[in-house]
DNA sequence: AAGTGCTCCAACCGCTGTGCC
DNA sequence: CGGCACAGCGGTTGGAGCACT
């Protein structure tokens, strides 16, 4: 269609990336539509995005999956669906391509042996819900976040209260704010996406600048959901 | 050793959201 | 407000490498 011609595809080779990553490191990411060109490169904008987002950005982790960053991978989708993107916001190092192949190779057979797509994945389900988060997030052993997660990796936690503060007494804060977090952004685009279809009377929960610009109620809600994932 | 099937992952494709004019 | 261009996302594909026969 609107493909220039004759632009390369493939795998990319030592030299292009070389190309790609000095050419970032000199201009920096984003105005993609430019890159190829800058960089003398004969690829397109899209390729040069996922070639830098998945394999040449700094920080990126490979290998393995650990334990902890599968269980997080499960619980994240049990509680957002496919929004790889989402989930690898939560995972430093990981990005979505890498999470949703390893699901679609490895977790999503062990999760539903019987089939081998899933054609309806869940969305995140923000009805009847009563409060009981803290708990649930402190009392969880997921909570406790590994060695070597860098929360400053991940741009979308920057802001959120999750940064280096190793008192131990303000870990469970901690953590209920980066869960809360994670409701936030789920509740942001959820609610671009589909509206919440019921909101009964819910809890009282005091309006911190976190939760600006959504209904706090809603997604205050969906505490039940996260018991739901802890009883599995 | 050769052939076949399977797994995994990098990369592509097409759709959607967003911003600008 | 509609159209356009671009960025970003999730689904899908292709092929390299591995396991099995």
């Amino acid at each position: 269609m609107g493909r220039p011609p004759n632009v390369r595809k493939g795998s990319w080779t030592e030299e292009e990336d070389t190309l790609l990553r000095k050419c970032i490191e000199k201009y920096g990411e984003g105005k993609w539509r430019h890159i190829p060109a800058r960089a003398g490169l004969n690829r397109c904008r899209k390729s040069c995005r996922l070639r830098w987002l998945n394999y040449l950005r700094p920080n990126i982790k490979r290998g393995e999956f650990g334990v902890d960053e599968v269980d997080l991978i499960l619980r994240l989708h049990k509680l957002l669906g496919n929004r790889w993107s989402l989930i690898a916001g939560r995972i430093p190092g990981r990005t979505s391509n890498d999470i949703k192949n390893y699901w679609n190779s490895h977790l999503s057979k062990k999760m539903n042996p019987e089939a081998t797509s899933t054609p309806d994945s869940p969305k995140p389900n923000l009805c009847e819900f009563s409060p009981n988060f803290d708990q649930w997030t402190t009392t969880s052993p997921i909570f406790t976040p590994t060695a070597d997660q860098n929360p400053q990796e991940d741009e979308r936690c920057s802001g959120s209260g999750r940064d280096q503060n190793p008192n131990k007494e303000e870990e469970d804060d901690e953590e209920t704010s980066f869960w809360k977090n994670i409701l936030v952004e789920v509740g942001e685009e959820t609610e671009k996406s589909f509206r919440v279809e019921a909101i009964d009377e819910r809890v009282e929960v005091e309006q911190d600048d976190l939760l600006s610009g959504f209904q706090l109620e809603e997604l205050l809600s969906d505490m039940d959901l996260w018991r739901l994932l802890e009883n599995d």
